[in-house]
DNA sequence: AATTATATTTAGATTTGCCTAAAATTTAAT
DNA sequence: ATTAAATTTTAGGCAAATCTAAATATAATT
């Protein structure tokens, strides 16, 4: 497989979260940053190698083969960002394009070792679940900060968006993982909250409590 | 910089210890395993890119760019056979074929972090020297085995052929990084080598003797 | 139901890296 | 100095991954 077939792969499984029928070729063509004729080509290819099902205009969906390439490549990103943050001194926000490129390294001996050397972890550095050699995942309730309700409590669990750009936002916050927070109020008209973080409150948009996982404490 | 372009520029730069003029476009085929034509391809798109000169038929030079590129690709190589080795476990004879992936990894900060993570280290697992973040490499008079004479005394500094089958061979005759040994006797016909290592008494052929590099203790 | 708009696919090109077979050049041997 | 052998280059093609522009299918409007 390669380099460019993994992460398709990836992508197609990540928008399956979000589709219930098949992954719209559009929709793999945004992710990847490319035009839907592109993603067509390489649909089909993976589609011809049993990596997924597809019928034109229908969209993709991943073959239980295809799901177990895209887990293994999501284990090793993620175990990537840990090594770089636990290990290399890296920021949670500077990891992510690194692990991009360490994810395609083809060797289960490095894979497991690196597993091994880190302890095992069950979470990355966003709070994102590491699936286990066998493409297990811990189980794992997320719910999105806009879903709680006035007066709520929660914990950060994670987020939804991995970008530079939204974390460095998050850090100058004071917002990481597992920072306790409070609903004070939400403003009916954009649905923009305001929290109670460490004894500061802080308004947030939509659009950012879109991309927050909490833990509801209740 | 294409992961293929970088691999020509390491194999030129190794080759080029062995030919005083341009290093023979079939030189470089060999090394990249691959044939004359698409050896003559890649130096052209090299030469264009000004990392070597080249004139047809006359093989080809790496310039000061083309060098520098090259020596920062070795430098993450021994780099990370070092934390195979020393952090997950590795052993010594398979470290190689997940460094040639790990090698081509872009980030100057991931190498500059990995290299403090090390401590440092000046010498890989096999004993080549590490070249540091300016591209400098730590002085090594290394000498081949087979140039010492009969009665004297080395101790091994490192290996010129790094293949698994090779290391496994070293490994087997109990032959390693710092290893002291005694050239006992030298068989003129075949220039076969008997070399006392650690009380025992082994053969070794012109082939191995020429591979093994020791520092002279004299 | 017919029309318009959107989504998707196909057709035709481009770049990188590789191949084989044939031509050209350099080197070695008669 | 010719001829023969080895090396190197050129010519022509192929597969992966991408692109733009045009054609086709599906979905939404009137
Ligand atoms: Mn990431
Ligand atoms: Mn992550
Ligand atoms: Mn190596
Ligand atoms: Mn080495």
């Amino acid at each position: 497989m390669t380099l460019s077939e993994e992460n398709y792969l990836k992508a197609v499984y990540h928008l399956e979260l979000n589709f219930s029928k098949g992954v719209p070729t559009n929709a793999i063509a945004e992710e990847m940053k490319t035009k839907a004729s592109s993603a067509t080509d390489m649909i089909k290819r993976l589609a011809e190698k049993k990596y997924l099902s597809y019928k034109p205009y229908q969209g993709a969906k991943l073959t239980a083969n295809g799901k177990k390439s895209a887990i293994k490549v999501i284990r090793k990103h993620r175990l990537w960002e840990c090594f770089l943050v636990e290990k290399l001194n890296f920021n949670w926000d500077e990891v992510h394009d690194v692990a991009e490129q360490l994810e395609h390294i083809q060797s289960e001996k490095l894979t497991e070792e690196l597993d091994k050397f880190l302890g095992r972890p069950t979470y990355d550095p966003h709070g994102d679940p590491i699936p286990d050699a066998n493409g297990n995942l811990p189980k794992f309730t997320k719910k999105k900060l806009s879903e709680l309700n006035e007066n709520e409590e929660g914990i950060c669990k994670g987020f939804n968006d991995d970008s530079s750009s939204f974390l460095k936002f998050l850090a100058k916050q004071d917002i990481g993982l597992n920072t306790h927070l409070k609903v004070t109020h939400i403003e009916s008209f954009d649905e923009s909250m305001t929290v109670l973080i460490k004894n500061k409150e802080i308004l947030l948009s939509k659009t950012a409590t879109d991309n927050i996982y909490v833990e509801s404490k209740s």
